[in-house]
DNA sequence: AGATGTTATGTAATAATATATCAACCAATA
DNA sequence: TATTGGTTGATATATTATTACATAACATCT
């Protein structure tokens, strides 16, 4: 369930992550286009959650003109239809972990190295939902995100 | 539970949020200075989140000098103290609904009206726990806000 | 192909949010 | 009263995000 804070195979996840995108916008008729798939392959690579102006001079560095709405644009697309995500503590993007799968994403971020992994979560139950049931509020997006030691670094910083 | 979408006494409500930010501050030695009691008397008269600019508004007009890290310090210690929070979708603050008492809040968000109501969770519990302790991760604050409509914009936006 | 509507990109400027730094001040206490 | 630590004042700057408008690419008709 969570891909979260050890090793794993960046190749094949960056590979099986764009065809994934591929083939989600070819059959919803959207336009992966050059600047878009290149922000999603930088957020792949990386791995890590990026602020708009990182991505933005990684653009500058593949070659694209990047002027800062260039990336938000991009990013825009990539969050509204699942191919990433905000992390509202960083204020910063990162691709998503379960790409396809309609989900309300939940993040673990280490203080220390500054991963973030990502887990699913159905806010309708746990505690959120009961509140929001009992206020009669409907819920439309939710934002999940703990701060804290990953396993690595409790070791060293206690 | 929730303290949330329906009318309340709001002067007694402030009222007493300034005296239990007296009383928790005298016990412990913080200093509530004039800035910082004039910002918490500020979150608890709007009752809804502000940005730090409209905190440095207010304070403008309330006779302060007023250069953003004097704001920003102030929230700092309301944060820090739990007699405010921040609400990183907004990127704005309020003030604590349930002062005193040691919590991990749970905001809901009107995205129509931007009323924003408090509640309390229990972090370890629910699916953000179970996901923490499977990965070994340590929680130290957790970020949990839905967005949606309130009841009362549920009737006008559909 | 050509006209037209829609979506995406290019570019400049600016708005909104947040921090770094250092000097001055104040308040508690030795 | 001298010192110490925390707070505030003030300037400058860093970081994050949006507005506005022009241009370009693409899709769909005819």
């Amino acid at each position: 369930m969570v891909r979260g804070f050890g090793p794993h195979d960046h190749v094949s996840c960056i590979a099986d992550a764009m065809s994934a995108a591929e083939k989600h916008c070819a059959t919803r008729k959207l336009r992966l286009t050059a600047v878009r798939r290149q922000v999603l392959e930088i957020l792949l690579r990386e791995h890590v959650a990026l602020g708009a102006y990182d991505i933005l001079e990684h653009l500058r560095q593949a070659g694209f003109k990047s002027q800062p709405p260039v990336a938000y644009r991009a990013l825009d697309f990539l969050v509204s239809h699942g191919f990433a995500h905000k992390v509202e503590k960083l204020n910063a993007f990162i691709a998503c972990s379960y790409p396809g799968k309609s989900h309300s994403p939940v993040f673990m971020i280490c203080r220390n190295c500054d991963v973030v992994a990502e887990t699913c979560s159905t806010p309708m139950k746990g505690s959120l939902g009961t509140a929001a049931r009992t206020a009669g509020f409907r819920i439309e997006r939710t934002v999940v995100e703990a701060e804290g030691l990953c396993p690595a670094c409790q070791d060293f910083a206690s």
